[in-house]
DNA sequence: CTGTTAGCGCTTTCAA
DNA sequence: TTGAAAGCGCTAACAG
């Protein structure tokens, strides 16, 4: 079945059922209803290879999803998707491993499908330079900032992670807390990870509080287990702490789940913070103290900025856009894992 | 840069770069290489909807993730993306949200990628009949079963619901609960729930309770929040009931959450059961009792399956396998969240 | 408004 | 073993 045996069977030429098919107005009524009718009786579909090959463009918009498992990026993409329905793109979802190289990934979607622009959710495509300038259409890294200001063609979209920090960890010492420990990733993998340690720093040396990195900063994974461990050996290192900053919510529902099995409760002996503001937090017993992104509008502002300079890319009139790094606001949410220590 | 700029450059015909880049045999041994040192000086990649339009037929097996949200399909699809890097096939995930329709999606995908196998990652295909006949790829279901047997190309994997359900009813009934009461999915939407439904069913009438569904059941879908809400009205029905069975992890933290707000605790005064184990079941206070299911194994099984039905369907020799319709064995996870009743 | 037609980049016969 | 050439299904430019 092709545009052929359409045209074939509705008597008109094959011109004319490629023009009804994409819209172009230059189509009498009648043609197009006799196009569609064919078309609906067949549930005909454009070969979209075909497509792809004449116009050398697709109008796929292809989505580099890293690490399947957080819930976040997944709660991003579906508000994306729903936003395409009224769109003129095709979305195509590249899931990666969280361990994969989401420029390669890139690279290897822009040949095969050509797409008219990225959405990296996930990622720190800043990471891989060389690979990235290979990139040549707009894209748009969401959840984690482009700190490299040298690539034309990347935007982003992001928390404060250093303000969203620091405003979680001012609210433990706000509470009294002074002997707050630190589960976090590894600050040499992750720039996201350097930014919410700094904000917790700025709290910290704002009230005149010490912090020793050796002792009290343990590095985990974004998961629940590591955070576990990771409760488990600060615990070990720092027997007088009050308090756990997590960079997670995973990480801290795993460092509840550690305390509780060593029989300390959670705020009563220990509170503890955790970040992104996972629905599950609301959930949780206790419900977590954490920062909430706001994903819808994370999602909303990086398919606009996308949107924008894949739109006066195809008019190529006047100069292309810069690349924008926008910071969104974050929110607290106080949740009931955080103690006041009477002093 | 096509084939033909790589030809001129190395002196060869298209037809032979062809070759070469496919792995033909009938080339030189000098050509392949001459064409080669070419190819990789430009990192030439051939394009791909050109390839698709001439050979109708991609290597590419489409995956079809119904609901992002659920974590146990993401972990399953990251299974089967791992075992790829050793096979001849591209993965293409179609993402689609809880309520689209799974098969017009792999119809659509079966237009454009024209991929040779389709996986079902959730979802419940049989519900679309006349869509699922369209499709003329073999394609497996992962998670739920195909029920009517009338689709030669489909097969299933999945855990056995009815047993999973009846086991984890019968645990709640050995530890001495009566009066246990239900969240769980609409019987009408997915046969998924009936199965549940019915080995709860089996458990109780096994040791001779009675179950009223009228007023011991309440519809909710997978996720917290209803699942808070399910209880919430639940005990308000029954306000003698000391366990809740529910069909998802998820609904069980929400309950287990309510419960708490209403000043009951898990398990002291109420007894909950979950349903998947799901990860953060371990990581819950208290842990959840549950059902696992082996994702390794069905997600391993499914891919084993299609690639059978695929690899036998590019020879066209003999008859075509018959689609199977497995089920794999779960586990249950004692937990925490169920109390002996004493007597 | 509609029909005709030249390719898009590639694979795959067919001949050499 | 290689080259030449015929399309795959579609779009878009052009002619009518």
């Amino acid at each position: 079945m092709t545009i052929k045996d359409i045209a074939k069977e509705c008597g008109y030429a094959v011109g004319t059922v490629s023009r009804v098919l994409n819209g172009n107005p230059n189509v009498s009524p009648e043609a197009r209803e006799k196009v569609m009718s064919v078309v609906n009786k067949y549930d005909f579909v454009l070969n979209n290879s075909a497509r792809l090959l004449k116009s050398q463009r697709s109008h796929t918009i292809a989505v580099i999803l890293k690490g399947t498992s957080t819930i976040l990026l997944n709660n991003l993409y579906g508000i994306i998707q729903g936003r395409m329905e009224n769109l003129p793109y095709l979305l195509r979802a590249v899931v990666i491993d969280e361990y994969d190289d989401e420029v390669a990934a890139a690279n290897r979607v822009m040949f095969e499908q050509r797409p008219v622009g990225i959405i990296f959710l996930g990622g720190n495509p800043g990471d891989h330079p060389e690979e990235l300038r290979k990139i040549t259409v707009p894209s748009v890294l969401i959840t984690n900032s482009m700190d490299k200001d040298d690539f034309p063609l990347v935007s982003s979209v992001t928390t404060d992670d250093v303000a969203g920090a620091e405003c979680c960890a001012r609210y433990l010492i706000e509470n009294g807390h002074k002997k707050i420990c630190v589960i976090g990733g590894d600050l040499e993998s992750s720039s996201i990870n350097v930014k919410r340690y700094r904000g917790f720093r700025n709290a910290m040396e704002a009230a005149g509080l010490p912090f020793d990195y050796e002792k009290s900063y343990h590095i985990s994974k974004y998961d629940y287990g590591d955070g576990a461990k990771a409760a488990k050996a600060l615990l070990q290192k720092n027997p007088d702490l009050t308090a756990l900053f997590t960079m997670s919510d995973l990480m801290a529902i795993g460092a509840c789940r550690q305390l509780a099995d060593m029989g300390l409760r959670v705020p009563d002996q220990v509170s503890v913070t955790g970040y992104d503001g996972n629905i599950v937090t609301e959930y949780y017993t206790p419900r977590l103290t954490t920062i909430r992104q706001d994903e819808t509008a994370l999602a909303n502002r990086g398919l606009d900025i996308l949107l924008e300079r894949i739109g006066q890319d195809a008019e190529a009139t006047q100069e292309p856009l810069p690349p924008v790094q926008e910071k969104l606001p974050f929110s607290f949410v106080k949740g009931e894992s955080v103690a006041r220590l009477l002093s």
